[in-house]
DNA sequence: TAAAATCTACGGTATTTACCCTAATCAATT
DNA sequence: AATTGATTAGGGTAAATACCGTAGATTTTA
């Protein structure tokens, strides 16, 4: 077999040179190119080559979940491995839905990560030690159904949801948008739903994870 | 000089083995053991003896702010260089306060990387490339004033923020803690009061600052 | 030993959220 | 033309939070 082309996504320069190094050392496999966003990692591909992308989740400009989209629905796509920080419940089924073909921490070892990267550049799918790969579904179904995976949330929503991180009251924000507080508190209600969290903590929480703010 | 003996501290597997690597391929330093909360690190200590530790702040069990002053109160602590996700204006000055003898992004590269632990190792200060370095004072300050420099919360209080971070209500607080829920929300009053912030919002965007959560 | 800080707790009150519900308007899509 | 989704708004209520104060018990520091 030939050597692994990867390319590695991620907006933090030392993790960056850090996997190189890392898998520079192993047989097999060649890191050709390194993305810090998902734009860039998107437009490289118009250039490059690769066989498996290492794709980070939070980043600036394009995030992790946006870029696999745009780049699955391109036909030929290579494969991708999400890295995480955290395991979020749920998080997998729908990283299946998007035709990810490899999920793993960021606190898995070095054995994990290549066996995960040769295991999904010979078409398999590897969704770390403790996943359970018992779904899989047919490959249509990525475009088929649901489509706004990724965060499911409005500009409308998104806009608020900052103001709320900056610790603006409904009021407050209903007084610096021109709408109602109700207004304010429906989209707030509404977004506490569509994330199954029950306050604002659980919904700024959410906003970490997607590198909304901060 | 002989080898610059490092210790790397990192919740996250992945970038033990990735900074390993990128290390152990320059000439003149060496990783000589490496730990994944801080308090193994300070543990390590009693064991190992390093020159400079790599310190991320984001970690369980004992954080890298909580540790890096607990191994700067003992004499003879090895240099220490934090590494952090975010630039947080007003971190620096906190994190010199401490006895931190260096600050590092990691969105850095490898050049960057190797200057801080080599400048560092010689006894002197990194502060990545963007901060000037104007304040310093003298060492004594380090004990003399101001105790809880880091954060200005006690140890109660970053527990009951952690807790109202993952969502938890006073009540359920309280109750975890076999404290009057009256006692969590003087604790939320005291913390808003200390940190200028006058909701839950406020204050969870803080513990992201600071990195307590996430 | 005295002073300061920490953790605990409560009374009272105004404000804010959280959570039900309905519903009109507008834009986009089928 | 009809449906869907987004945005807007309100009625009503219970729960939770924010904010003011005080204060005892314990521990740490000076």
């Amino acid at each position: 077999m030939n050597e692994v082309k990867i390319m590695i996504v991620d907006d933090h320069q030392i993790i960056i040179d850090g996997l190189k190094a890392l898998l520079d050392d192993v047989e097999g496999i060649r890191v050709v190119i390194t993305a810090s966003n998902g734009r860039e990692a998107f437009d490289m591909l118009k250039i490059f080559s690769v066989d498996v992308i290492l794709m980070d989740i939070d980043m600036p400009v394009m995030d992790g979940l946006q870029a696999t989209k745009a780049i699955k629905e391109k036909k030929s796509s290579p494969f991708i491995i999400i890295l995480s920080m955290h395991l979020q419940k749920g998080m997998v089924e729908d990283l299946i839905k998007m035709g990810v073909d490899g999920y793993l921490l960021k606190n898995s070892d070095k054995e994990q990560l290549t066996n995960a990267i040769f295991q999904v550049a010979s078409g398999k799918k590897y969704f770390g030690p403790d996943v359970t790969l018992t779904l899989l579904g047919d490959d249509k179904s990525a475009k088929s159904k649901s489509p706004d995976i990724a965060i499911g949330l409005t500009d409308r929503e998104l806009e608020i949801m900052k103001l709320i991180a900056d610790g603006y009251t409904n009021k407050e924000i209903g007084d610096k948008l021109f709408i109602s507080h109700r207004t304010v508190d429906t989209h707030r209600t509404n977004m506490m739903k569509k994330l199954n969290v029950n306050n604002v903590a659980g919904l700024i929480n959410f906003a970490i994870r997607k590198g909304l703010i901060s």
